[in-house]
RNA sequence: GGAGAGAUGGCAGAGUGGUUGAAUGCACCGGUCUUGAAAACCGGCAAAGGGGCAACUCUUUCCUGAGUUCGAAUCUCAGUCUCUCCGCCA
């Protein structure tokens, strides 16, 4: 979210940032409603400060002016905070600001590729995709899923549901002991609020798995990353300058709807409404923000060279990037059926925009109270890592090669054979 | 699910209708003292929003939302959350 205050004072800026995103907006209307909306508070402050005279002055003969003064202030009141509203919603849609060394384009075809990284797998026998190894080995099954739940969920059984887990042990403990990062267990389901923080609400309703309660006034989603479950374990605090970096680190599910991408990636687990997720954030110094994303990307990358498998880094364009961001690396793993890059982590800085959502604020060096910088960024997917290694690391017979990195994990079979 | 207690500033914790934005303590910051540090002492220290070039000033905020009142942290109602006890169950 943005600060009224800013766009007020440097227009410029936002009308070329959000130009940059192609979205049109009508700032005309944005600075009438903050001025309408400035005006009435005024209004209101002036009547406030009549009313609190009065009552101090204890005049019984001014009471009954003290009353007529509440009611206007009502009046005005009710006004105010219709446009404040209005306003609100607004600043609420727009997406954050691409950072100034993002490239410009409409959509993913304009970002641009910063590094190859790996070998590019070559097989004497035309390779498999993904499905086709898992049904052969008995331990994908999609339409057992379908008929117990529906489409674009799978079952997992077998060695590939060892191996699912051994990559989300591996992942976790790469981060927490190589690279930093705290490992939390959270909740599953967000509220409202807190999917407000991180940009999921109000815009994106449709993609979200909600849920239906009876009581309550809040509304409950499962989350679609854990991103937004960590991200707002710093709202709504002032925390303490010292305990910055916090980096933390989480495997979960995520549920997407998917919504508006039918028939995209239909076969598979490539795009699924449920999958696991090593994800990681970072609150951070708001000036750290591209350092830091640097950073996260190289541990993102980190697990990829360990578990040998091909990949390239690539910068968003300002059109294709997410609307809390405001700078993106993904990162693309090569899948050999598909012979080209698939995305298998997204790693954005945010800025302070979140926090600005979340009011998550942290004392700088100079005792101001300020928006705390925050980041995320998958470490990695894990459904689409399982994808990345049956693919990679298959065998003409159908089998697959475990990767060195998990062996540990896998009670070090080398193998995964047909049962 | 039944019964009770509670929610106040970074933290702890007073305050039950009238200059209370809120005592006190801790933490934090500045100063005196000291060779330096500690201790002691003195002073400062909430957030959001509005106005002002600025110094500064005004308004709002004591879980949330309604209500009573000239006036609410304090009274009423609803909701949320937390804690204790009992029951039930991973």
């Amino acid at each position: 979210m943005h600060n009224i205050k800013d766009i007020r004072s440097d227009i410029s800026s936002f009308k070329d940032g959000l130009k940059k995103r192609f979205i049109d907006v009508d700032f005309e209307k944005i600075l009438l409603l903050d001025e309408n909306n400035r005006k009435f508070i005024q209004e209101k402050e002036n009547l406030e400060k009549e009313k609190k005279e009065i009552s101090k002055s204890k005049d019984k003969s001014l009471f009954e002016k003290s009353k007529e003064i509440s009611k206007k202030i009502e009046e005005i009141s009710s006004s105010q905070s219709k446009i404040k509203n209005e306003l609100d919603n607004i600043l609420a849609s727009l997406p954050n600001l691409p950072y100034n060394d993002v490239p410009i384009g409409k959509d993913e075809n304009s970002n641009i590729e910063i590094l190859k990284s790996g070998k590019i797998p070559n097989f004497t026998f035309k390779p498999k995709s993904h499905y086709e190894l898992g049904e052969n080995l008995n331990m994908l099954d999609f339409d057992l899923a379908t008929k117990t739940t529906g489409s674009r969920f799978v079952f997992v059984k077998d060695k590939l549901a060892l191996l699912e887990r051994a990559i989300s042990n591996f992942m976790l403990d790469t981060h927490i002991n190589l690279n930093g990062y705290k490992e939390i267990s959270p909740p599953l389901i967000a509220t409202d609020s807190t999917m407000f923080g991180t940009g999921q609400l109000p815009k994106f309703d449709n993609d979200q798995f909600e849920l239906k309660l009876d009581d309550s006034n809040d509304r409950k989603f499962l989350i679609p990353t854990a991103e937004v479950i960590l991200t707002n374990m710093v709202k709504d605090q002032i925390i303490n300058k010292e305990i910055l970096p916090i980096r933390m680190v989480a495997s979960t599910p995520c549920f997407r709807k998917e919504a508006g991408s039918y028939g995209k990636d239909t076969k598979g687990m490539i795009r699924q409404h449920q999958f696991y997720k090593v994800e990681m954030v970072s609150i951070v110094e708001p000036n750290q923000c591209l350092a830091e994303l640097d950073r996260m990307t190289n541990c993102a990358t980190k697990i990829l060279d360990l578990l040998k498998l091909p990949y390239r880094k690539i910068i968003l364009c300002s059109g294709d990037m997410g609307f809390s961001a405001e700078k993106t690396f993904d990162i693309e793993v090569w899948l050999p059926s598909e012979n080209k890059y698939r995305e298998i982590s997204s790693c954005s800085s945010c800025g302070s925009f979140q926090a600005r959502r979340m009011k998550a604020r942290y004392k700088n060096s100079k005792k101001e109270t300020v928006f705390v910088g925050t980041l995320n960024g998958s470490g990695l997917a894990v459904g689409r890592t399982i994808v990345a290694i049956l693919e990679n690391y298959q065998q003409e017979d159908g089998s697959i090669l475990i990767p060195e990195a998990l062996k540990p994990y896998m009670n070090n079979i080398d193998k995964i054979n047909k049962i």
